[in-house]
DNA sequence: TGAATAGTGTCTGTTAGACATTATATG
DNA sequence: CATATAATGTCTAACAGACACTATTCA
């Protein structure tokens, strides 16, 4: 941590611009859908680009503060499942220098969102957008926001992760479909119900299951206190 | 990426201090070990600490340029494995002010380190420590030595991470002692075979085996050239 | 030939995938 | 009672874990 060419002087040289991204994930009808925010100066004024901004120094403790501020403020989100993803810099993803950008994903269940009176997009110019449509950002967004999908998309292969893309409370077909559209695959109703129970992840929730149609209705289900940000890895294979 | 205070100048406020770590891992006598520099200022003057320094934005392409630059320069280390491991940020984490550690983690095989005439310890005063014996560091730097280990050992689960703490040949018995002594647990010979070969990442080496004793000689093994900074995920569960 | 390690064969309990059956609501 | 979705039962092929056996070297 140190400049080797001013032992005296630490901070000698140019320090990078610090900024953090959020890529805000929701799923709506079956679709993964990122939020992005049109641009209020320059560069690229006017464009769509990923919420953002910079780090406060003083007044955000740590990334994570700023993190959760801005998708607050700009995105109108508050308390979303948010974790960092990875850290993007360089000389040239950004015109105005050398560049730091801790990047974030979060995930909010599109119905949370509705609330009302406090619709995101009357605030905000922002919009949503399913991310496989999306072709080009602005920066390096575009790689920021693939690493995020690719990331999402991987954990639901062996975690719970896609239950915090759910409402408050949901049904097992629901969350399976949520998983069915994150992996773009179908799966087998019994071993999908086998594997949320191994992960023990979500529990009944004491709500009456309300029917719609002439069928069976289903038990409602929401997700554990306790297990509300963790994710669980497969801790078989190699080992015995 | 906007200072909303300063529309017009988007450097306004404080910017953090950005610095690189990394954790430089090997594996000596089972024993997983970190590197440790000294530092030669303050804050922390004198005291252990893992390698780092600031990036440098005249000729830093990137933190993960600074963190191969900083790796040759302060650990004498060329090429080992190295990829990005977490970021750990704050205003109290550094005396200095608000600083951003981009951390690394890096593997090398303990043997091609002691070359001829370049022994690490020869040019700085760089140390190994078992990794488990390590109660504080300065910083938060044991914080982010422990991600990095944990990383390490759950990868070492699910893939073929640890090859990258092998020499440049070796048996397969002993990259099963390695994984042995990343998990601490004893691994069946046959089930260990048969998953390295499925994750397909090791190939014979045209060298002869040599042998070491009176028994039959193992055969020669190498990392192969396309899957040398590939990591397998497994695919399976929940798809089908 | 015995000792030591390398390498392969193979049995078996477990489980994931597939599909069948039962349950419960409405009209 | 027909129908639609929920929830559970169960068969089986595949596989991971366990262990046995063969192979090859040197003393």
């Amino acid at each position: 941590m140190d400049d080797p060419r001013n032992p005296t002087a630490p901070r000698a040289f140019e320090q990078p611009i610090v900024t953090v991204d959020i890529v805000l994930l929701t799923l709506m009808e079956d679709e993964l859908c990122a939020a992005l925010l049109q641009r209020a100066r320059p560069p690229h004024l006017g464009e769509w680009t990923l919420p953002g901004g910079f780090v406060h120094t003083d007044t955000d403790e740590d990334a994570l503060a700023a993190a959760t501020r801005i998708l607050e403020t700009k995105a109108g989100v508050e308390s979303p499942y948010l974790e960092q993803l990875q850290t993007f810099s360089g000389r040239h993803r950004d015109s105005r220098g050398w560049s730091v950008s801790i990047a974030y994903y979060a995930l909010v269940s599109h119905q949370t969102l509705q609330r009302p009176g406090e619709s995101a997009t009357d605030a905000s110019p922002l919009k949503w957008r399913a991310v496989d449509s999306i072709r080009s950002l602005p920066f390096d967004h575009r790689d920021i926001l693939r690493a995020a999908v690719d990331r999402v998309r991987s954990k639901t292969l062996y975690s719970s992760l896609p239950v915090h893309l759910m409402p408050l409370t949901f049904t097992l077909s629901q969350l399976q479909s949520v998983y069915e559209a994150l992996l773009r695959t179908e799966l087998d109703k019994r071993g999908f119900r086998r594997r949320i129970e191994e992960l023990d992840v979500v529990e009944p929730a004491p709500q009456q299951p309300t029917t719609r149609g002439a069928h069976r209705p289903a038990q409602l289900y929401r997700v554990k206190r306790k297990a509300a940000n963790g994710v669980a890895i497969a801790d078989r294979n190699l080992t015995r």
